[in-house]
DNA sequence: CGCCTGTTTGAAGTGGTTCAAGACAGGTGG
DNA sequence: CCACCTGTCTTGAACCACTTCAAACAGGCG
């Protein structure tokens, strides 16, 4: 059964922004479909010129390059209300692969409706950029990470961030998070090797700044992390697709 | 004297999409000024909230982030053609810096009519979504270059993307095209110290694939170059703004 | 000429990689 | 219920790509 857009269990978090009923009444119409997928299904694959677009309801995905001779980088941890596809709708060509990590749900929107919304719905048109702004952003300070963090501040950096987020969606319990990913996706996100990432995350344990065990990290303090990962710009409230 | 868009130098550019007559029309009203500015100077900084946006018309920029503690990480190099200070206007916010490397010129639009343009001029709107959408698939790129590369490979995939580019602006001459950086530019865009920089340059050179002296980049085979430097995916034809 | 900025080179040190192997948990089939 | 997978995490040890430190060199400019 398909979730509507006005019953939507994310829309009402203090992460998103408020939706006008004019807005919310445009997203039911652009609204396809919802989708579900197991843990390891592709969602969208680099080359490709997918149709559809999808905003994340729950569970987690992964959005990664290859490079020619198989080397990985992570790009970015999917987590519920990020939007995908926003490059295959505007560039028609994606040049990187989405997945899924755990089962997820999807709403589904058509592409060919994306004109539309931005010839009838200015403001969707600007959340739009906006959200593709703030990917941006994102991606700098990723850069900034990869580049002049040590691996010790990157993992705390890593953490604070995606300790934050799923703060926000309402996912904390105590002072854990779930966080279903593997060693290796982390290290493959922060260029790190699946050793180095293993020792540096056992030296953030007995500083007793971060654990991440069984799918879940825990944080005692997140201001002390945050001050290990140099991190600067809060999360802002953000629009959902 | 403020160049008009009808006759902008580089609109006519293969590099960039055509322009609808309605397009330029509604641009040379959205342009408020051209503003010429001397090598060094910030153009927008970190966390301000600059109420202008620019395109850069001629001379070369960098965008950049610094760390609490003052390392540095270049996101771009700025070209003629490119677009400054999406984040600005659309999240009000900037996290990163940007200043002039050499003299520029720069169209000048005003931020407040930002919104008029998502509002009456969707292609317009639709464009500046396709850029932002771009400057997030290059910032990709840039993190799977820092985090995945070798020094090597990366100052190739730098080189080969910067040649295409400036080849595309009709900037070559021969085999080499102006990079008017320092080599700590180089060093601070791809995460690596500048004297391991200043060796890699050196094997760069004696292996005959890339030459960068006194501000110009030359290089004899560009295919052979990005060849080292991994490099997939073409620069496709952009919009203008 | 003297000074400044940027480039180049040499040499020593280290944060991170790679290689290798063991431990642990969950799942499967006999 | 045990034996044996397979995938993930963990740990130790050797190595090396890149950093840091240090100093010399080259060009431009007042």
């Amino acid at each position: 059964m398909t979730t509507k857009c006005t019953q939507c269990p994310l829309r009402g978090l203090e992460l998103f922004k408020p939706m006008s009923d004019r807005e919310v009444g445009f997203m039911e119409r652009f609204k396809v479909g919802e989708m579900t997928v197991q843990a390891g299904t592709p969602l969208m694959s680099e080359g490709s010129n997918s149709p559809q677009l999808f905003t994340a309801l729950s569970g987690f995905g992964l959005r990664y390059t290859l490079l020619a001779d198989g080397r990985r980088q992570v790009l970015s941890f999917i987590l519920p209300g990020d939007f995908i596809g926003l490059q295959a709708g505007v560039m028609e060509y994606m040049t990187h692969s989405v997945e899924a990590t755990t089962d997820m749900t999807l709403c589904v929107f058509n592409r060919s409706e994306l004109w539309t919304l931005f010839r009838n719905q200015a403001e969707r048109a600007f959340d739009l950029t906006w959200l593709s702004a703030s990917e941006e952003r994102f991606l700098g300070e990723a850069l900034a990470t990869i580049g002049q963090r040590s691996a010790y501040e990157s993992i705390a950096w890593a953490f604070s961030r995606l300790y934050r987020r799923l703060d926000a969606l309402e996912m904390r319990e105590g002072s854990s998070v779930p966080l279903p990913y593997r060693q290796q996706n982390l290290a493959d996100a922060l260029g790190l090797s699946l050793v180095h990432t293993n020792k540096t995350l056992a030296q953030l344990r007995e500083k007793k700044l971060a654990n991440w065990t069984n799918g879940r990290l825990h944080v005692p303090d997140i201001e002390a992390l945050e001050e290990v990962g140099l991190v600067e710009h809060p999360t802002l409230p953000r629009p959902l697709m």
